[in-house]
RNA sequence: GUGGGCGUAGCUCAAUGGCAGAGCACCUGAUUGUGGUUCAGGCGGUUGAGGGUUCGAGCCCCUUCGUCCACCCCA
């Protein structure tokens, strides 16, 4: 019969096994291991959860990334991180709890993203949740903790990457543009530094095409505007969108002006209104260009950046209080200890994730092939519980592991345990089954991995088999060991052989195994 | 969303527009109770799919699907 078409696995979903199975899986064990020293106890969420939760706050960017689908009139999506639902279970039942409470977790997220490479639809993440607990020692603790995990698994050659949401937040929510705006810079932030400022005006035009002419006129003043309409500009700047809306159609009417076009007269006022604010925007936006350009240049190590973002902070009259800030945590990140990855302070750095509140932070690390990739990353999210139900504000922070990347920067020898079993019994005929599986049995009893051959060729493809899948010690029971009552006990490497009695076996085998390490 | 690369045997890949091949894997035997080597043989293909050009297409052209990589963003 021939065979039917292939089913293979959907894009960026992948099959792991083998050696790189383990490395992932010892990664993982060391870690959690590491979490659960530092009292973060593990809890299990579902995978799927209601979309809900991850709209309240994620931001735009992850929505759009979002594993949804309505099913049985209920939204419901994959979870694309964990921290949401971490929230969500302490919201909904462990408030109790004394605080600062430290969980943990690990597993399978989801994001629908174009595929590359250390990039994948579905992911591995462990991580670490603090609730409760606010201040420089909290935000110390969970960065040491991050780093101190990834120095388990043996990779000390990291960067630590240090920033502060509120350092540009602060400025931009000062400045009273619009949120659209605002969340666009702040997306930009990254674009600006890498490719300059021509290339987020070039997208800042998809969003806010007025923005170039708007700009050259702003510096003019009053132009083609007579004084009064600039003062009546002024007043519905003021007023906000209802009441301006109001006021124009009100206006409108008493002045017994119809609008004479086929396009609704709400539609009309919105898109006067629209553009009324539009040309206040424009140099507050020059304003917010320029700052982010200046501060993402601050990164570097402590010593010398905190002192420049204090003095750039000086030259906008920024509240310099996200500056102290980090200034004390990394002083209590001190008392840990030297870290041995390199600190670095970064202005311009800012998370997808857009619910962080103040420190964020990532692990990097130089891969085999000479590029950089992200590890771990991290932050304080302080209203998160708040937004999600929570009776009372409380402050929180974590950060999270990609398992799968660190499993990549690992070489091979660290931690790849031998596959499948180190032992294999070979009953040659059918009688020979019930002393083979018996003896399998006490193995498995004192820990040994054994595998009993159930292919019923002939003796030398069997030994073949056992060689290739790994067995260092071969048992042979036929005709002349169950006469005897005993097994024959191979040394694969060595191909030294020799009949042992069925009641000594485990003993040896155990002893054999153990000489060899 | 934008831009590249690649789709040929189970796997990794060859093949000036001219007979679709190799290595590995699998199976059989040399060896019906002794593996890693060797030797002999065998199985295995709608060359991703559809159309076009041509005497002739795995190769050239168009369409489409898949996949990998890069940008963006992230773990």
């Amino acid at each position: 019969m021939a065979s039917a078409d292939r089913i293979s696995a959907l894009r960026g979903m992948r099959d792991v096994f083998g050696a790189e199975y383990w490395r992932a899986r010892h990664a993982q064990d060391l870690l959690e291991r590491r979490l659960r020293l530092h009292g973060y106890k593990p809890v299990d969420v579902p995978i799927l959860e209601n979309t809900e939760l991850y709209l309240r706050k994620a931001g735009e960017d992850i929505a759009a990334r979002l594993y949804e689908f309505d099913y049985r009139s209920r939204r419901v999506a994959l979870r694309p991180e964990v921290t949401a639902s971490i929230l969500r279970v302490y919201v909904e039942r462990l408030q109790d709890e004394p605080l600062p409470l430290r969980l943990q977790y690990s597993g399978p997220v989801f994001r629908y993203e174009k595929p590359q490479q250390h990039r994948y639809r579905q992911f591995t993440l462990t991580g670490a949740e603090l609730l409760g607990a606010s201040g420089p020692r909290a935000d110390a603790e969970i960065i040491h903790l991050a780093c101190s995990g990834l120095e388990q698994v043996g990779i000390r050659d990291y960067k630590l990457v240090i920033g502060h949401t509120d350092v540009l937040e602060g400025f931009l929510d000062g400045l009273g543009l619009r949120q659209q705006l605002v969340n666009f810079l702040l997306r930009n932030m990254e674009n600006l530094r890498k490719r300059g400022i021509g290339a987020v005006v070039a997208s800042l035009r998809e969003i806010y095409p007025e923005y170039e002419s708007a700009a050259a006129t702003a510096g003019s003043g009053e132009h083609e505007d007579g004084k009064q309409s600039q003062q009546l500009i002024n007043v519905l700047r003021e007023m906000t969108d209802g009441e301006a809306h109001q006021a124009i159609s009100d206006l409108l009417q008493s002045l017994n002006i119809r609008i004479d076009s086929n396009r609704a007269e709400g539609e009309v006022i919105e898109r006067l209104l629209h553009k009324i604010r539009e040309d206040q925007q424009a140099p507050k936006l020059q304003v917010a260009l320029d700052f982010m350009g200046r501060l993402g240049e601050l990164a570097g190590a402590p010593a010398e950046t905190l002192p420049k973002a204090y003095a750039l902070a000086a030259e906008f009259k920024l509240d310099s209080g996200a500056l102290d800030a980090l200034g004390r945590t990394l002083a209590c990140l001190a008392d840990y200890g030297d870290l041995s990855g390199a600190v670095e302070l970064d202005f311009g750095l800012n998370r997808g994730l857009h619910y962080y509140t103040g420190l964020i932070f990532e692990l990097h690390c130089p891969t085999s092939e000479g590029e950089t990739i992200q590890l771990c990353g991290g932050g304080r999210y302080d209203n998160l519980i708040s937004i999600l139900g929570g009776a009372e504000a409380t402050p929180a922070l974590g950060f999270a592991y990609g398992i799968e990347r660190i499993a990549s920067v690992l070489d091979a020898v660290n931690g790849a345990p031998a596959e499948g079993g180190e032992v294999a019994v070979i009953p040659v005929a059918d009688e020979d089954f019930a002393a083979g599986l018996a003896i399998a049995g006490e193995l498995r009893a004192r820990g040994i991995a054994t595998e009993v051959s159930i292919d019923g060729r002939n003796l030398g493809r069997r030994l073949k088999r056992a060689d290739r899948r790994g067995a260092t010690l071969v048992i042979i029971i036929g005709e002349a060991e169950r006469a005897a009552r005993t097994a024959l006990l191979r040394e694969m490497r060595s191909r030294r052989e020799r009949p042992v009695a069925l009641a000594d076996l485990a003993e040896t085998v155990e002893e054999l195994l153990s000489a060899d390490g």
